[in-house]
Parts: structure tokens; C-alpha cells; sequence
DNA sequence: GATTCCGATGGGACTTGGTCCCATCACCGT
DNA sequence: ACGGTGATGGGACCAAGTCCCATCGGAATC
């Protein structure tokens, strides 16, 4: 059969996307994801912890971003510092030739309650890494929560308008902008 | 037997956390919690949408946020507004009666990942809520967004330390002081 | 080229969360 | 005594997720 084709975690997600969108999360069995990518129930928990997880790529992401962070120049603020770390997770993560697929993506986590509910677990664990990051700077506790927290936020709103948009700003460059964006607007509270 | 005795829901809710502190989240059965409070599962699940859901009390508060937050003096700051909001929350949900049960349900909730999960979507609510109350009193979106997300952190902060206390302080003055440390630390971001 | 080893896959049994439907019970008013 | 109403009990059922073992393909080895 489709033994020993590649990229079979891949292949999952893609049909996961496919079916969400036809039929909803809710709707749609790990089986006839697995069915879809030609393997089965089975393998699909061997790639992924859970049917939403399909849709999040695991925590990667946490590593590199506190190293980033933490390795920013020494003069830079916390916020700068943040840029520094999203930007750096923009060049491994955020490239043009996913950003039509993460479009698809988000369409379908904001259909389905549960998949948003994931989506928030994975933001805590981003704003973690960030006060973590920041922490190994030396930047106080309640400053890097709060940095981290605004570094989220602007992280979210980066996301949105770079996967809906087509023009050819790097997600760098997109999240540079709505953090600004975030601490205009922090001043004005 | 047990049938027909008042406050099943909250019968059920104790059992949980008791079950929850003696063997774990995941080690614990629907069946389990539902005997232990007198009840079969079916009578369970009519009262919480899903296991998670029993340890937090729906979206009632949602609402009262909502209109805390439009009906605070117009003279009011965006900050302000929230800490009306969040003190109005506080006295009708967190009472001296209710701090021990608090402790209890945040130290089991820490110890689950998929209680974390299910918590961090109730932190979205709560944000929305905010910020759906300070766009009706026509602050900017973005204001409100990022006000909100500041109101969200003192709001968990306040929690936090007002559960692990015994002193006299109600909610309400825990939850200024902590959105008064926010705002100092986001100024210093 | 046959053998052996290993990692990835298939498959089925099993537990539990969650849904659905209907029977049953207690209380209340008439 | 009677029937109505709302909460409960109970069981069938489906899908998520776990576990264990058989199986397959490829690559290294002889």
C-alpha cells in the first residue's frame, strides 16, 4: 500500500486541513484523517498526541524563542528582545511557502471551540518561554511576565495579518510592526 | 437513595476535588466522582458540558464583567474600568467563604495539563468579556484589546495571591493593587 | 544474493469521555 | 387520588486514546 511514503505527519496534517474544511473538526474521525494520508488510526497517535494537535507543531518553537531572546544584544529593552525572538521564530517557522496553508489553518481553529482551546494552551506555553527568555536576562519577574504577555499578544495580531495578507513583508518584519502597534497602545491604558 | 438532594452540581464539583487531590485528574473517573456524589453519570454530564468543565463554575462571569466594565464612571480610564469590573466579579464570585475551596481547585488544576488547558480558554473569555465591555464605552480596539490582556494577567496575578492568603483583604483590593504592579511593570518594558 | 536487524506501520482489544433516548422517580398543584 | 413537570437512572452507542504484538520494508552485514 502507502507504506513507507514520507513525510507522513505532514500528510496528516494536510488532510486533516482538507477535512476540517469540508466537513468541521467535530464532524470529521482520526480515522478517516489517517484514511486520507493512507495510513491509519494508529499511526496517527504515534505522530501526534491527539486529533488537535494535528494542527499545532508540537513545541518547537519554545526552544529556539528563549534563545533568542536571551541571546539578544545586551543593551536591547525587553520588548526589543521579544522582537528579536518572534523574528527569529518568523525565518524557521513563518516562510511564504507556508503562509497560505497557515491561512487554512487558522480559518479552521477559529471554527471549533476545541481547537481554540488549543490554540490558548499553546500561547501560554509561548508567553512561557518568552518570560522565560527574558528572565535569563535578568529582566525582573512581573516585567518579563508582562513583556511576554504584550510579546503574545503582538505575536497573535502578527500572525493574523501576515497569513491573510499577500504581499511580501516577513512575518519579521509584520510582528516588528504590531508590537510597536501593542505599546502605543499600552501607553494609552 | 441520594436523589432529589439540593446542589447537585456543586455536590459534584467537591467530590472532583477531593477525587482530583487523592489520585490525579487523568487517574479519576466520571463514574467515580458522580457515585461519590450520590449520582450516576448521566446527571454528571447534564450538569457540566465535560469533565474539565467541573471545576469551572460556566461563563457566568463573562457577563457581569461585560457590564461592570460599560457602567463604570465615564470619567474612567480604560485600567480603571477593568479594576470596577474585575471588584464587581470578585464580590459576587470570590468570597472569604469560597478562598479555601479556591486554593484547592488552583493547586489541582496546576497539577493537569489538561485542566491548565481548559484554563487558559477560560483567560480568553475573560479577555473578550473585557474587552467587548471597554469597546462599548468607545475605547479603541486595540486600547481595549491590550487593556484587556493587562486586566487578564492582574486578574490571574490577584487570584493567585488572594487564594494563598489568610489575611482579610477581599478580592477586590487584591485585584487593584495587582493591576497597579502591571501597569508599573508594563511602563517599564 | 541471503541473512539479520531495526524502525515504522497495521491491527485489534480495551478503557474512558461524551451523546442519546427512554424509563422512572419525587414533588406539586388540582 | 390524579396528572404534570423536572430531575434522575440506566443502558446502548460512537469516537478518542492506550496498549500490545504482528508485520513489513529497507539497509547493513556477511
Amino acid at each position: 500500500m502507502a507504506r513507507w511514503q514520507p513525510n507522513a505527519a505532514q500528510r496528516l496534517a494536510i488532510a486533516a486541513v482538507e477535512l476540517f474544511e469540508e466537513r468541521g473538526y467535530e464532524r470529521t474521525t482520526v480515522i478517516e484523517i489517517a484514511t486520507r494520508a493512507g495510513l491509519t488510526k494508529s499511526t496517527f497517535f504515534r505522530h501526534f498526541q491527539d486529533k488537535r494537535e494535528v494542527l499545532f507543531g508540537g513545541d518547537a518553537m519554545s526552544g529556539l524563542l528563549v534563545e533568542a531572546i536571551a541571546a539578544a544584544p545586551a543593551a536591547a529593552t525587553p520588548s526589543e528582545a521579544v522582537a528579536d525572538g518572534l523574528d527569529a521564530v518568523g525565518r524557521k517557522a513563518f516562510t511564504a511557502a507556508s503562509r497560505e496553508f497557515s491561512a487554512r489553518r487558522r480559518a479552521v481553529i477559529a471554527a471549533s471551540p476545541e481547537l481554540r482551546e488549543r490554540e490558548a494552551l499553546k500561547g501560554l506555553r509561548l508567553t512561557a518561554a518568552m518570560t522565560d527568555g527574558l528572565t535569563r536576562r535578568g529582566v525582573p519577574d512581573l516585567t518579563a511576565t508582562v513583556a511576554a504577555e504584550l510579546g503574545a499578544l503582538a505575536f497573535g495580531i502578527a500572525y493574523e495579518r501576515w497569513s491573510d495578507t499577500t504581499n511580501d513583508d516577513d512575518f519579521g518584519a509584520v510582528v516588528r510592526r504590531a508590537l510597536s502597534d501593542v505599546r502605543k497602545a499600552s501607553a494609552a491604558c
